[in-house]
Formats: C-alpha cells, structure tokens, sequence
DNA sequence: GTCTATACCCCGATAGAC
DNA sequence: GTCTATCGGGGTATAGAC
C-alpha cells in the first residue's frame, strides 16, 4: 500500500472523512459510556450523548441506528475491553494452570471493581426491553478463553448417580474440544462452572454492597476463595 | 380488644376509610410489581402506576412519597415474600444441617427463577441513584437467617497464614454471635461466605442466559453444587 | 453530515378546586 | 382523597433545508 504523490493528494478525501467519522464514533461511544456510569444501561439516551457532545439531537442517527445498536456496540466494547485484559494479563503469569486460574479470576474482579457500570453491563441485570444479538456472543467467549483449556482441572470424576449432570455439562465439553484443548471429562466441565459461579457469586456479591456489614476486607477472602478452587479441583499439581 | 355494639357502629369510619387505603396501597404495589417485570427498577414510573390502576397522576401522592419511596416499599415487600418463602421452607424440611442448607438453596433458587424481577430488584444490580435505607437491612438478612446458625458449617479451619481472611470475617461471626447461635469459627464464617457466593453466582448466572450454549439442564448440575458443598463444609457429619 | 422543526410520546412533582 | 391544570423537564425518531 505504498502511496505515490501522483495517486492521491497528501490527504485524501476518503481518509479525511473517515477520520472524522471515526472521531464521532469515538465520541458518541465515550459519551454513551460516560453515562452508563451516571443512569444506567435502562436509561441510556441518545438526546443526552448528543447534548454532552454537543451536536444536533438528530445527528447522531447518522452514525447509530437506534438505541439499541448503542447498547450493542457498547456490550461490545466492553467485552473487547475486558477480553484484551484477560489475555494480557494471562501472557504475562506463569503458564501453570494454577496461577493462570488465579490470574484469570483475579483480573476478572479487580476489572469489575474497577469499572462495575460496565462490568454490570455485560454481567448484571439484563435490560428489560434489549436482547443482545448473536455478535455479542464471540466476544463474551473470549472472555472465558484463558481458562477454557487449562489442564488437570478437575479434582474428582462425577459419580455415577450424577450422569445428569454430566450430560448436562456436554456442550461445554464440546466447546472445548472445538477450541482444540484436550478433550474435558464432566468433572472438569463441572468443576469449571463451579469455580465460575463462585468468583461470579463474589464478585456480584460485592458490587451489591451485600458484604457490607459482613466482612471487613474483601481481598483476603476473595484470595482464600481461590486458593480452595485450585486446591479443590486439582490445579496445584501441574 | 373486644367492641361492644355501643363502642362503634358495625363498620366505624376509621376502619372503612383504613380498608380504602388499604386496597389502594394494594393496588400501587401490586401495579409497581407489574412494572418490574415490564421496564426493570431503573424504569418505574408513579404515572405509569396510576394509569394502570385509574387514577389522576396527582393521586398517587397521597400513599407513596416519592418513586424512591416506592422502590423501597417494593424491596420490603419481595423480601419479606422471600423470607417467608425459605422460613416456610425451612420448617417444613428435616432439621439436620444438610437439609436445611440444601433446602434453604433451592428455595432461593426457585424463587429468584420463578420471580427474574423481583430477585433482581433486591439481588441484581443496584439502581442508579438509588440508594436503599438503612430500613432494608432487616428484612434482607431474614433470608439468610435460616442458614446462619447451621451447625458443623465448616470442613476445616483455616490455616495460619490465612489470619486475615479470618479477621475479615469476624463482623459475620459477630452477627452469628446476636443471633444467639453457636460462635462459628473463621473457617464456618468462611464457608458460609462461599457457599453463598456460588449459589448467587450459579442464580445470577443463569438468569443472564450466560449459561446458554454451555449447560443443557441446569437443575442437576445445581443439585450436583449443593451437594458437593455440603460434603465440602462438613454439612452431612450432622 | 449537520442543522431546524416536528410528531408524538414519557416523566416527577406541586397548586388549588371540589 | 381525588381531581384538573401546570411547571419544567425528559425521550425516540423522522422530514427536509442547507
């Protein structure tokens, strides 16, 4: 893609406007999230980002089509967000399951905390009236990713009374294989959802002020919580 | 408290003008209730209410001070339906630890699926804006009551090195302490906190849909979870 | 691509007549 | 206790001029 001068002016048009159409992308997104913060993904209002970033009311529909395509691009961000910051942060820790478990759930809430209006906005509540299109779904896996394949995680095989909740538990197994890991038994797909659901449990727990009253310091027992996972489910020993 | 004909007449106008407000108290809420389900807590609308119910928008005023007003009667209302709800539950479960426990987690579990909105109204996210009075306190910890004082909640102690957790803790044990239960040691207060964040976050989880494409059923990978937390914190010893 | 203008809604809260 | 009327906001979305 190497430009002569005699192909295009310094700045082309097209690169120009698309410049600036990125520009109001960027501003229309930030001021969206901006008040995420302020009232909430149920009352987001197209109105409100055009008076903040100081533009026609009607303008804006040349860049969304409506305010839930807003919602939607928002989800999207924030899982993109929230996806680069696993990631991360799993390339950076030692590549032993254990401490890639821990750093994995570790980012997860320490993100939460740090930005809870979007942290709820993709883990919260789901909004009355919205229901998050198919696009959303790559992103929110992504998410998971880091923790999809890690191995020896499962302390014990489900009982034979428990072939139920096996079966139920397939999908996730067949996710797994699809993202070419090795092959997860229902004890580690259960135990999977297990630690999921805890560190979600704390998580939300905690953004509710519902420890409040309870529990004095909130890392430490976050940190004694998933010492027990990775103990439990037989991640320590790789 | 026994009336003589001569006391009052058969309907006083004290009480016929008490059983109006009543009604219409009744009517406020049960609209509100509606509401929830319709447009989320970040949405409701006193107007909405009266048109729903037939009133002046004006009228409202006379019963509920203020949207805030109503949002605060509505969480005193679900929780006290989820109180009764697991105390219900409660007594009418076999008394050894583990069923109480089991019970008591299902019984939520039920309830928050049989009822997205009103669980999320106490136990989603928080409204924006809205913050809840000290009044609710009381009946939110009525929900918890029936697991509190459960004996044998733990499996082991905590170690030494886990000295702050066990202190973070002690404001739990402290409530255990008032409500004339057994002193539970660090590691029941920790279990306790555990165990309760795995059920909100399997609860929260799956009213997201966040389970979709992973898990099949999900009543017996939930039942497989309670069971093996109560093998995990000594519940079955009992 | 931005603007004004518009159609047609929604809201919380209060004043004052009945 | 209920009503009408009102103040002073808020919103989604579109049409059409520039």
């Amino acid at each position: 893609m190497i430009k002569t001068p005699a192909d295009s002016p310094p700045e082309s048009p097209t690169t120009a406007r698309q410049l600036a159409r990125d520009e109001m992308e960027r501003r229309i997104l930030a001021s969206a999230r901006r008040q995420l913060a302020d009232v909430g993904p149920a009352r987001l209002s197209l109105r409100a980002v055009t008076r903040d970033i100081g533009v026609a009311s009607s303008a804006v529909y040349r860049y969304v089509a409506s305010r839930d395509e807003l919602i939607t691009r928002l989800i999207l961000q924030v899982f993109g967000e929230l996806g680069d910051e696993v990631e991360q942060a799993a390339e950076a820790a030692a590549p032993d399951a254990a401490t890639q478990w821990r750093t994995w759930a570790t980012t997860l809430r320490r993100w939460a905390l740090d930005h809870p209006f979007d942290w709820a906005l993709v883990y919260g509540t789901p909004i009355p009236g919205y229901t998050a299109p198919q696009a959303t779904i790559d992103p929110a896996t992504r998410v998971n990713a880091p923790v999809l394949g890690l191995p020896g995680f499962a302390a014990e095989d489900l009982g034979p009374d428990e072939a139920e909740t096996a079966a139920s538990l397939q999908p996730l197994a067949e996710i797994i294989r699809a993202s070419d890991h090795e092959p997860a038994s229902p004890g580690t797909t259960f135990a999977m959802m297990t630690a999921w659901s805890a560190v979600h449990g704390f998580i939300n727990l905690e953004l509710g002020g519902h420890f409040v009253g309870a529990m004095e310091k909130t890392d430490p027992v976050f940190d004694t919580l998933l010492r027990r996972l990775v103990r439990d489910f037989g991640l320590e020993r790789t």
